[in-house]
DNA sequence: CCGTTAAATTTAACACCGTTAAGCATGGAT
DNA sequence: ATCCATGCTTAACGGTGTTAAATTTAACGG
Protein backbone atom coordinates (compact mmCIF):
# COMPACT_ATOMS: atom_id res chain seq x y z
CA UNK A 1 0.00 0.00 0.00
CA UNK A 2 1.04 3.90 -0.48
CA UNK A 3 1.84 6.34 1.66
CA UNK A 4 0.99 10.13 0.40
CA UNK A 5 3.95 11.76 1.92
CA UNK A 6 3.01 15.28 0.29
CA UNK A 7 -0.38 15.97 -1.59
CA UNK A 8 -1.34 13.55 -3.37
CA UNK A 9 -4.92 13.72 -4.66
CA UNK A 10 -7.89 11.67 -3.31
CA UNK A 11 -10.77 10.28 -5.08
CA UNK A 12 -12.43 11.84 -2.24
CA UNK A 13 -11.34 15.44 -2.19
CA UNK A 14 -11.98 15.09 -5.99
CA UNK A 15 -15.57 14.59 -5.80
CA UNK A 16 -16.27 16.75 -2.74
CA UNK A 17 -14.38 19.31 -4.95
CA UNK A 18 -16.51 18.65 -7.88
CA UNK A 19 -19.40 18.42 -5.57
CA UNK A 20 -18.18 22.39 -4.47
CA UNK A 21 -17.55 23.36 -8.10
CA UNK A 22 -21.21 21.96 -9.11
CA UNK A 23 -22.67 24.36 -6.95
CA UNK A 24 -20.70 27.74 -7.68
CA UNK A 25 -21.44 26.95 -11.75
CA UNK A 26 -24.11 24.34 -12.65
CA UNK A 27 -23.13 21.35 -14.50
CA UNK A 28 -22.97 22.70 -17.80
CA UNK A 29 -20.02 24.62 -16.83
CA UNK A 30 -18.52 21.97 -14.87
CA UNK A 31 -15.61 21.08 -17.04
CA UNK A 32 -12.40 19.14 -16.49
CA UNK A 33 -9.99 21.61 -16.71
CA UNK A 34 -12.03 23.63 -14.41
CA UNK A 35 -12.52 21.73 -11.56
CA UNK A 36 -8.38 20.44 -11.83
CA UNK A 37 -7.81 24.32 -11.72
CA UNK A 38 -9.29 24.40 -9.09
CA UNK A 39 -6.97 21.48 -6.98
CA UNK A 40 -4.34 23.08 -8.58
CA UNK A 41 -3.63 20.54 -11.02
CA UNK A 42 -3.59 19.61 -15.15
CA UNK A 43 -6.76 18.64 -16.25
CA UNK A 44 -5.20 14.61 -17.43
CA UNK A 45 -4.30 14.12 -13.76
CA UNK A 46 -7.76 13.60 -12.79
CA UNK A 47 -7.30 10.10 -15.48
CA UNK A 48 -5.02 8.49 -12.80
CA UNK A 49 -8.36 8.58 -10.77
CA UNK A 50 -10.86 8.35 -12.35
CA UNK A 51 -11.37 6.35 -16.22
CA UNK A 52 -13.97 9.11 -17.43
CA UNK A 53 -16.06 11.71 -16.51
CA UNK A 54 -18.76 10.10 -16.47
CA UNK A 55 -16.88 8.14 -13.97
CA UNK A 56 -16.60 11.25 -11.68
CA UNK A 57 -20.09 12.24 -12.17
CA UNK A 58 -21.64 8.60 -11.31
CA UNK A 59 -19.39 9.20 -8.36
CA UNK A 60 -20.49 12.04 -7.34
CA UNK A 61 -24.11 10.91 -7.55
CA UNK A 62 -23.46 8.48 -5.23
CA UNK A 63 -22.12 11.23 -2.80
CA UNK A 64 -25.10 12.79 -2.80
CA UNK A 65 -27.50 9.64 -2.75
CA UNK A 66 -25.36 8.64 0.57
CA UNK A 67 -24.88 12.25 2.29
CA UNK A 68 -27.26 12.60 4.54
CA UNK A 69 -29.59 9.58 3.78
CA UNK A 70 -33.28 10.84 4.97
CA UNK A 71 -34.69 8.62 7.93
CA UNK A 72 -33.88 4.58 6.60
CA UNK A 73 -35.29 4.16 10.52
CA UNK A 74 -38.20 1.33 9.69
CA UNK A 75 -41.81 1.92 10.41
CA UNK A 76 -42.67 1.78 14.03
CA UNK A 77 -45.17 -0.66 15.13
CA UNK A 78 -48.27 1.46 15.12
CA UNK A 79 -46.99 4.28 13.60
CA UNK A 80 -49.31 6.15 11.13
CA UNK A 81 -47.18 5.28 7.63
CA UNK A 82 -48.58 8.40 6.12
CA UNK A 83 -46.87 11.21 7.87
CA UNK A 84 -43.41 8.52 8.20
CA UNK A 85 -43.41 8.05 4.17
CA UNK A 86 -44.10 11.75 3.33
CA UNK A 87 -41.07 12.43 5.84
CA UNK A 88 -38.96 10.37 4.05
CA UNK A 89 -39.26 12.03 0.89
CA UNK A 90 -39.43 15.15 2.01
CA UNK A 91 -35.73 14.37 3.01
CA UNK A 92 -35.25 12.89 -0.32
CA UNK A 93 -36.24 16.27 -1.88
CA UNK A 94 -34.29 18.54 0.27
CA UNK A 95 -31.32 15.96 -0.77
CA UNK A 96 -31.75 16.91 -3.72
CA UNK A 97 -32.01 20.25 -3.71
CA UNK A 98 -28.93 20.76 -1.69
CA UNK A 99 -26.90 20.92 -4.85
CA UNK A 100 -27.72 22.48 -8.38
CA UNK A 101 -29.10 20.14 -11.36
CA UNK A 102 -28.76 16.76 -9.31
CA UNK A 103 -31.53 15.23 -11.08
CA UNK A 104 -29.74 15.52 -14.45
CA UNK A 105 -26.81 14.39 -12.77
CA UNK A 106 -28.65 11.54 -11.25
CA UNK A 107 -30.65 10.52 -14.01
CA UNK A 108 -29.90 6.95 -15.75
CA UNK A 109 -27.60 5.97 -13.03
CA UNK A 110 -28.38 2.56 -11.60
CA UNK A 111 -29.87 3.01 -7.81
CA UNK A 112 -26.87 2.76 -5.47
CA UNK A 113 -26.92 0.12 -2.61
CA UNK A 114 -27.55 2.42 0.14
CA UNK A 115 -30.72 3.26 -2.12
CA UNK A 116 -32.15 -0.47 -2.20
CA UNK A 117 -31.50 -1.03 0.86
CA UNK A 118 -33.95 1.87 1.48
CA UNK A 119 -36.36 0.67 -0.37
CA UNK A 120 -36.21 -2.57 0.78
CA UNK A 121 -36.94 -1.11 4.31
CA UNK A 122 -39.81 1.25 3.14
CA UNK A 123 -41.59 -1.96 0.87
CA UNK A 124 -41.26 -4.30 4.34
CA UNK A 125 -42.43 -1.59 6.23
CA UNK A 126 -45.37 -0.87 4.47
CA UNK A 127 -46.22 -4.53 3.85
CA UNK A 128 -46.69 -4.39 7.71
CA UNK A 129 -48.83 -1.54 7.54
CA UNK A 130 -50.98 -3.34 5.31
CA UNK A 131 -50.04 -2.85 1.68
CA UNK A 132 -50.16 -5.74 -0.91
CA UNK A 133 -46.17 -5.88 -2.08
CA UNK A 134 -47.22 -4.69 -5.33
CA UNK A 135 -49.28 -1.58 -4.06
CA UNK A 136 -46.27 -0.79 -1.95
CA UNK A 137 -43.65 -0.76 -4.69
CA UNK A 138 -45.91 0.99 -7.15
CA UNK A 139 -46.87 3.51 -4.50
CA UNK A 140 -43.25 3.94 -3.96
CA UNK A 141 -42.29 4.05 -7.23
CA UNK A 142 -45.10 6.48 -8.08
CA UNK A 143 -43.85 9.23 -5.03
CA UNK A 144 -40.53 8.57 -6.64
CA UNK A 145 -41.54 9.63 -10.50
CA UNK A 146 -43.12 12.47 -8.93
CA UNK A 147 -40.34 13.43 -6.86
CA UNK A 148 -38.30 13.26 -9.37
CA UNK A 149 -40.19 14.94 -12.13
CA UNK A 150 -41.19 17.68 -9.43
CA UNK A 151 -37.52 18.49 -8.56
CA UNK A 152 -36.35 18.41 -12.81
CA UNK A 153 -38.67 20.92 -13.28
CA UNK A 154 -37.84 22.88 -9.61
CA UNK A 155 -33.90 22.85 -10.68
CA UNK A 156 -34.82 23.49 -14.55
CA UNK A 157 -36.47 27.11 -13.34
CA UNK A 158 -33.73 27.44 -11.07
CA UNK A 159 -31.11 27.58 -13.95
CA UNK A 160 -33.39 29.67 -16.33
CA UNK A 161 -33.61 32.09 -13.50
CA UNK A 162 -29.77 32.40 -12.64
CA UNK A 163 -29.16 33.61 -16.28
CA UNK A 164 -31.79 36.48 -15.96
CA UNK A 165 -35.11 36.69 -17.16
CA UNK A 166 -38.50 36.55 -15.72
CA UNK A 167 -39.74 36.97 -12.41
CA UNK A 168 -43.25 35.16 -11.32
CA UNK A 169 -44.88 38.67 -11.70
CA UNK A 170 -43.86 38.63 -15.45
CA UNK A 171 -44.93 35.20 -15.53
CA UNK A 172 -48.24 36.06 -14.85
CA UNK A 173 -48.03 38.51 -17.36
CA UNK A 174 -47.92 36.28 -20.29
CA UNK A 175 -50.43 33.92 -18.93
CA UNK A 176 -52.99 37.03 -20.11
CA UNK A 177 -54.87 35.03 -22.89
CA UNK A 178 -55.53 32.39 -20.35
CA UNK A 179 -58.06 33.77 -17.74
CA UNK A 180 -58.40 30.77 -15.70
CA UNK A 181 -54.90 29.86 -14.80
CA UNK A 182 -54.14 33.13 -14.77
CA UNK A 183 -56.19 33.52 -11.72
CA UNK A 184 -55.49 30.27 -9.83
CA UNK A 185 -51.68 30.75 -10.54
CA UNK A 186 -52.10 33.88 -8.64
CA UNK A 187 -53.69 32.06 -6.16
CA UNK A 188 -51.53 28.90 -5.85
CA UNK A 189 -47.93 30.86 -6.37
CA UNK A 190 -45.23 29.86 -8.83
CA UNK A 191 -45.60 25.99 -9.96
CA UNK A 192 -42.87 24.28 -8.26
CA UNK A 193 -43.58 25.92 -4.67
CA UNK A 194 -43.46 23.92 -1.38
CA UNK A 195 -46.80 24.44 -1.33
CA UNK A 196 -47.09 22.20 -4.42
CA UNK A 197 -45.15 19.51 -3.31
CA UNK A 198 -46.75 19.23 -0.19
CA UNK A 199 -50.21 18.75 -2.05
CA UNK A 200 -48.91 16.62 -4.86
CA UNK A 201 -47.87 14.10 -1.77
CA UNK A 202 -50.87 14.35 -0.43
CA UNK A 203 -52.78 13.30 -3.03
CA UNK A 204 -50.59 10.47 -4.02
CA UNK A 205 -50.70 9.06 -0.22
CA UNK A 206 -54.47 9.64 -0.29
CA UNK A 207 -54.14 7.39 -3.20
CA UNK A 208 -52.47 4.78 -1.99
CA UNK A 209 -55.61 5.15 1.41
CA UNK A 210 -57.76 4.14 -0.91
CA UNK A 211 -55.63 0.80 -2.06
CA UNK A 212 -54.70 -0.32 1.47
CA UNK A 213 -58.70 0.11 2.25
CA UNK A 214 -59.61 -1.84 -0.61
CA UNK A 215 -57.05 -4.60 0.04
CA UNK A 216 -58.53 -4.56 4.09
CA UNK A 217 -61.87 -4.88 2.37
CA UNK A 218 -60.88 -8.25 -0.16
CA UNK A 219 -59.60 -9.65 3.36
CA UNK A 220 -62.68 -8.71 5.02
CA UNK A 221 -63.62 -12.96 5.76
CA UNK A 222 -60.48 -14.15 5.34
CA UNK A 223 -59.34 -13.60 9.18
CA UNK A 224 -56.98 -11.02 10.42
CA UNK A 225 -53.31 -11.31 9.06
CA UNK B 1 -18.77 22.41 -52.04
CA UNK B 2 -22.16 22.33 -54.27
CA UNK B 3 -25.06 22.28 -52.99
CA UNK B 4 -27.19 19.95 -53.86
CA UNK B 5 -30.59 22.20 -54.40
CA UNK B 6 -31.25 25.63 -54.60
CA UNK B 7 -34.24 26.00 -52.76
CA UNK B 8 -33.56 27.49 -49.63
CA UNK B 9 -33.92 25.83 -46.51
CA UNK B 10 -36.53 27.28 -43.73
CA UNK B 11 -37.05 26.70 -40.50
CA UNK B 12 -39.38 23.78 -40.31
CA UNK B 13 -36.99 21.51 -43.12
CA UNK B 14 -34.38 21.68 -40.29
CA UNK B 15 -36.69 21.33 -37.03
CA UNK B 16 -38.19 18.33 -38.85
CA UNK B 17 -34.82 16.65 -39.95
CA UNK B 18 -33.37 17.07 -36.58
CA UNK B 19 -35.77 15.45 -35.11
CA UNK B 20 -35.59 12.28 -37.12
CA UNK B 21 -31.81 12.82 -36.51
CA UNK B 22 -32.73 12.28 -33.05
CA UNK B 23 -34.40 9.30 -33.31
CA UNK B 24 -31.60 8.06 -35.31
CA UNK B 25 -28.54 8.83 -32.84
CA UNK B 26 -29.70 10.58 -29.46
CA UNK B 27 -29.35 13.66 -28.10
CA UNK B 28 -25.67 12.97 -27.18
CA UNK B 29 -24.63 12.93 -30.80
CA UNK B 30 -27.49 15.46 -32.50
CA UNK B 31 -24.29 18.19 -33.49
CA UNK B 32 -24.93 20.92 -35.84
CA UNK B 33 -22.59 19.47 -37.77
CA UNK B 34 -24.37 16.27 -38.45
CA UNK B 35 -27.42 17.89 -38.85
CA UNK B 36 -26.23 20.45 -41.08
CA UNK B 37 -24.68 17.29 -42.95
CA UNK B 38 -27.50 15.81 -43.25
CA UNK B 39 -28.85 18.73 -44.66
CA UNK B 40 -26.19 19.13 -47.10
CA UNK B 41 -25.10 22.03 -45.88
CA UNK B 42 -22.37 23.43 -44.20
CA UNK B 43 -22.65 23.89 -40.14
CA UNK B 44 -22.85 27.80 -39.60
CA UNK B 45 -25.86 27.90 -42.51
CA UNK B 46 -27.72 27.01 -39.47
CA UNK B 47 -26.78 30.25 -37.37
CA UNK B 48 -28.54 31.45 -40.66
CA UNK B 49 -32.02 30.31 -39.34
CA UNK B 50 -31.87 29.77 -35.51
CA UNK B 51 -30.07 32.25 -33.04
CA UNK B 52 -27.79 29.33 -31.12
CA UNK B 53 -28.32 25.45 -31.33
CA UNK B 54 -30.83 26.24 -27.73
CA UNK B 55 -32.75 27.91 -30.29
CA UNK B 56 -33.29 24.88 -32.41
CA UNK B 57 -33.56 22.59 -29.56
CA UNK B 58 -36.32 25.05 -27.82
CA UNK B 59 -37.86 24.85 -31.46
CA UNK B 60 -37.99 20.97 -31.73
CA UNK B 61 -39.40 20.52 -28.05
CA UNK B 62 -42.51 22.68 -29.25
CA UNK B 63 -42.55 20.67 -32.06
CA UNK B 64 -42.93 17.29 -30.37
CA UNK B 65 -45.51 19.09 -27.29
CA UNK B 66 -47.80 20.26 -30.43
CA UNK B 67 -47.61 17.17 -32.95
CA UNK B 68 -50.48 14.53 -32.77
CA UNK B 69 -51.34 17.07 -29.57
CA UNK B 70 -53.89 14.61 -27.62
CA UNK B 71 -57.31 15.66 -27.05
CA UNK B 72 -57.73 19.05 -25.78
CA UNK B 73 -61.89 18.50 -26.24
CA UNK B 74 -62.80 19.73 -23.22
CA UNK B 75 -64.59 17.07 -20.91
CA UNK B 76 -68.38 16.66 -21.92
CA UNK B 77 -71.40 17.55 -19.85
CA UNK B 78 -71.70 14.57 -17.40
CA UNK B 79 -68.90 12.69 -18.54
CA UNK B 80 -66.62 11.37 -16.09
CA UNK B 81 -63.35 13.28 -15.39
CA UNK B 82 -61.41 10.27 -14.23
CA UNK B 83 -61.50 8.27 -18.08
CA UNK B 84 -61.18 11.75 -19.79
CA UNK B 85 -57.65 12.95 -17.61
CA UNK B 86 -56.04 9.81 -17.77
CA UNK B 87 -56.18 9.62 -21.64
CA UNK B 88 -55.01 12.39 -22.09
CA UNK B 89 -52.15 12.08 -19.81
CA UNK B 90 -51.67 8.65 -21.68
CA UNK B 91 -51.44 10.67 -24.74
CA UNK B 92 -49.06 12.72 -23.33
CA UNK B 93 -46.58 9.51 -22.47
CA UNK B 94 -47.27 8.45 -26.14
CA UNK B 95 -46.25 11.80 -27.18
CA UNK B 96 -42.98 11.70 -25.50
CA UNK B 97 -42.40 8.15 -26.29
CA UNK B 98 -42.65 9.25 -29.94
CA UNK B 99 -38.55 10.50 -29.83
CA UNK B 100 -36.18 9.69 -27.58
CA UNK B 101 -34.67 12.07 -24.85
CA UNK B 102 -38.04 13.88 -25.05
CA UNK B 103 -38.18 14.90 -21.46
CA UNK B 104 -34.51 16.19 -21.39
CA UNK B 105 -34.67 17.68 -24.27
CA UNK B 106 -38.08 19.56 -23.16
CA UNK B 107 -37.14 19.95 -19.40
CA UNK B 108 -36.77 23.35 -18.92
CA UNK B 109 -38.57 24.88 -22.16
CA UNK B 110 -41.18 27.05 -21.50
CA UNK B 111 -44.50 25.55 -21.96
CA UNK B 112 -45.61 26.80 -25.44
CA UNK B 113 -48.66 28.42 -26.38
CA UNK B 114 -50.50 25.27 -27.34
CA UNK B 115 -49.48 23.56 -23.56
CA UNK B 116 -50.92 26.91 -21.94
CA UNK B 117 -53.84 26.58 -23.98
CA UNK B 118 -54.47 23.28 -23.04
CA UNK B 119 -53.83 23.82 -19.28
CA UNK B 120 -56.15 26.55 -19.87
CA UNK B 121 -58.84 23.53 -21.18
CA UNK B 122 -58.49 21.01 -18.54
CA UNK B 123 -58.59 23.64 -15.91
CA UNK B 124 -62.09 24.91 -16.78
CA UNK B 125 -63.26 21.73 -16.76
CA UNK B 126 -62.07 20.30 -13.96
CA UNK B 127 -63.55 22.88 -12.17
CA UNK B 128 -66.49 22.30 -14.18
CA UNK B 129 -66.36 18.71 -12.74
CA UNK B 130 -66.50 20.46 -9.13
CA UNK B 131 -62.61 20.96 -8.83
CA UNK B 132 -61.49 23.71 -6.88
CA UNK B 133 -59.13 25.96 -9.02
CA UNK B 134 -56.98 25.37 -6.65
CA UNK B 135 -57.16 21.45 -6.49
CA UNK B 136 -57.47 21.46 -10.06
CA UNK B 137 -54.25 23.13 -10.59
CA UNK B 138 -52.38 20.98 -8.59
CA UNK B 139 -53.66 18.16 -9.35
CA UNK B 140 -52.44 18.49 -13.22
CA UNK B 141 -49.33 19.49 -11.69
CA UNK B 142 -48.68 16.57 -9.85
CA UNK B 143 -50.34 14.43 -13.04
CA UNK B 144 -47.45 16.26 -14.99
CA UNK B 145 -44.25 15.82 -12.54
CA UNK B 146 -45.53 12.23 -12.02
CA UNK B 147 -45.75 11.97 -16.30
CA UNK B 148 -42.29 13.64 -16.56
CA UNK B 149 -40.59 12.01 -13.77
CA UNK B 150 -41.85 8.54 -15.25
CA UNK B 151 -40.68 8.91 -18.69
CA UNK B 152 -37.81 10.60 -17.70
CA UNK B 153 -36.58 7.33 -15.94
CA UNK B 154 -38.18 5.33 -18.99
CA UNK B 155 -36.14 6.92 -21.61
CA UNK B 156 -33.16 6.81 -19.35
CA UNK B 157 -33.63 3.03 -19.18
CA UNK B 158 -34.29 2.94 -23.07
CA UNK B 159 -30.94 5.04 -23.42
CA UNK B 160 -28.97 2.35 -21.37
CA UNK B 161 -30.06 -0.50 -22.89
CA UNK B 162 -28.85 0.95 -26.26
CA UNK B 163 -25.23 0.90 -25.21
CA UNK B 164 -25.99 -2.57 -24.06
CA UNK B 165 -25.74 -4.08 -20.98
CA UNK B 166 -28.72 -5.86 -18.59
CA UNK B 167 -31.41 -7.19 -19.42
CA UNK B 168 -34.53 -7.26 -16.92
CA UNK B 169 -33.39 -10.53 -15.83
CA UNK B 170 -30.04 -9.87 -15.11
CA UNK B 171 -31.05 -6.49 -12.59
CA UNK B 172 -32.65 -9.23 -10.78
CA UNK B 173 -30.14 -11.07 -10.12
CA UNK B 174 -28.42 -7.78 -8.41
CA UNK B 175 -31.50 -7.79 -6.08
CA UNK B 176 -30.06 -10.39 -4.11
CA UNK B 177 -29.70 -8.84 -1.27
CA UNK B 178 -32.91 -7.67 -0.85
CA UNK B 179 -35.51 -10.55 -1.01
CA UNK B 180 -38.71 -8.40 -0.77
CA UNK B 181 -37.65 -6.21 -3.19
CA UNK B 182 -36.13 -8.88 -5.80
CA UNK B 183 -39.81 -10.74 -4.67
CA UNK B 184 -42.36 -8.14 -5.69
CA UNK B 185 -40.28 -7.05 -8.75
CA UNK B 186 -40.12 -10.83 -10.20
CA UNK B 187 -44.00 -9.98 -9.87
CA UNK B 188 -44.47 -6.81 -10.84
CA UNK B 189 -42.32 -6.60 -13.60
CA UNK B 190 -39.80 -3.66 -14.79
CA UNK B 191 -40.28 -0.54 -12.87
CA UNK B 192 -41.45 1.18 -15.77
CA UNK B 193 -43.49 -0.40 -17.21
CA UNK B 194 -47.36 0.60 -18.73
CA UNK B 195 -48.85 -1.18 -15.77
CA UNK B 196 -46.69 0.84 -13.70
CA UNK B 197 -47.83 3.75 -15.37
CA UNK B 198 -51.40 2.90 -15.22
CA UNK B 199 -51.08 2.24 -11.88
CA UNK B 200 -49.50 5.60 -10.73
CA UNK B 201 -52.31 7.36 -12.88
CA UNK B 202 -54.93 5.57 -11.05
CA UNK B 203 -53.06 6.51 -7.67
CA UNK B 204 -53.07 10.05 -8.47
CA UNK B 205 -56.97 10.14 -9.45
CA UNK B 206 -58.20 7.96 -6.16
CA UNK B 207 -55.86 11.04 -4.90
CA UNK B 208 -58.01 13.28 -6.64
CA UNK B 209 -61.28 12.15 -5.93
CA UNK B 210 -61.09 12.35 -2.47
CA UNK B 211 -60.50 15.70 -2.82
CA UNK B 212 -63.43 16.51 -5.24
CA UNK B 213 -65.32 15.03 -2.40
CA UNK B 214 -64.22 17.20 -0.01
CA UNK B 215 -65.32 19.85 -1.72
CA UNK B 216 -68.75 18.58 -2.62
CA UNK B 217 -68.72 18.32 1.47
CA UNK B 218 -67.75 21.67 2.31
CA UNK B 219 -70.18 23.06 0.23
CA UNK B 220 -73.42 20.97 0.94
CA UNK B 221 -75.33 23.43 2.01
CA UNK B 222 -74.33 26.27 -0.38
CA UNK B 223 -76.92 24.71 -2.60
CA UNK B 224 -76.59 22.74 -6.04
CA UNK B 225 -74.06 24.90 -8.62
C1' DC C 1 -29.01 43.30 -70.24
C1' DC C 2 -26.80 45.39 -66.49
C1' DG C 3 -25.92 46.75 -61.71
C1' DT C 4 -27.41 46.87 -57.15
C1' DT C 5 -29.12 44.68 -53.16
C1' DA C 6 -30.56 41.51 -50.03
C1' DA C 7 -30.73 36.58 -48.89
C1' DA C 8 -28.40 32.36 -48.03
C1' DT C 9 -24.40 29.89 -47.63
C1' DT C 10 -19.34 28.99 -47.63
C1' DT C 11 -14.65 29.08 -45.79
C1' DA C 12 -11.64 30.03 -42.02
C1' DA C 13 -10.89 30.52 -37.56
C1' DC C 14 -11.49 30.78 -32.27
C1' DA C 15 -11.93 28.97 -27.76
C1' DC C 16 -13.12 25.26 -25.48
C1' DC C 17 -14.25 20.37 -24.63
C1' DG C 18 -13.08 15.16 -23.21
C1' DT C 19 -9.50 12.16 -23.93
C1' DT C 20 -4.93 9.78 -25.10
C1' DA C 21 0.06 9.23 -25.29
C1' DA C 22 4.36 10.01 -23.74
C1' DG C 23 7.61 12.04 -20.79
C1' DC C 24 9.28 13.50 -16.21
C1' DA C 25 9.77 13.91 -11.47
C1' DT C 26 9.59 11.62 -6.88
C1' DG C 27 10.19 8.38 -3.16
C1' DG C 28 10.44 3.76 -1.24
C1' DA C 29 12.27 -1.02 -1.74
C1' DT C 30 15.78 -4.04 -3.23
C1' DA D 1 22.85 2.95 -6.61
C1' DT D 2 19.16 1.33 -9.16
C1' DC D 3 14.61 -0.04 -10.23
C1' DC D 4 9.90 0.83 -10.34
C1' DA D 5 5.36 2.22 -9.48
C1' DT D 6 3.06 6.48 -8.38
C1' DG D 7 1.28 10.82 -9.71
C1' DC D 8 1.69 14.34 -12.27
C1' DT D 9 2.95 17.41 -16.73
C1' DT D 10 3.20 18.72 -21.52
C1' DA D 11 1.62 18.11 -26.13
C1' DA D 12 -1.61 16.87 -29.06
C1' DC D 13 -6.04 14.89 -31.50
C1' DG D 14 -10.60 15.17 -32.96
C1' DG D 15 -14.64 17.08 -31.68
C1' DT D 16 -17.91 20.87 -30.15
C1' DG D 17 -20.74 25.55 -30.52
C1' DT D 18 -20.03 29.87 -32.39
C1' DT D 19 -18.33 34.21 -34.91
C1' DA D 20 -16.53 37.01 -38.84
C1' DA D 21 -15.75 37.71 -43.35
C1' DA D 22 -15.92 36.47 -48.03
C1' DT D 23 -18.85 34.60 -51.50
C1' DT D 24 -22.45 32.80 -54.22
C1' DT D 25 -27.37 33.07 -55.50
C1' DA D 26 -31.87 35.16 -56.50
C1' DA D 27 -34.66 39.29 -57.38
C1' DC D 28 -35.60 43.62 -59.30
C1' DG D 29 -35.47 48.41 -61.06
C1' DG D 30 -33.38 51.25 -64.85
Amino acid sequence: MVRLSTVALERGTIVSTALRLLDEVGLEKLTLRRLAAELGVQAPALYWHFRSKQELLDEMADAIAVQEAPSLRPLAEGEPWEEWLAEWFRGRRRVFRSHRDTVRLTAGTHPGAETLRTAETILESLVRAGFTPRDALWGIGTLGNFLGGFVLEEQADQERGMTGQDTFEEALEALAPYPHLRAVMADTGAPQSDAAFEHGLALILAGMRTRIEATRGMHKNDGDL
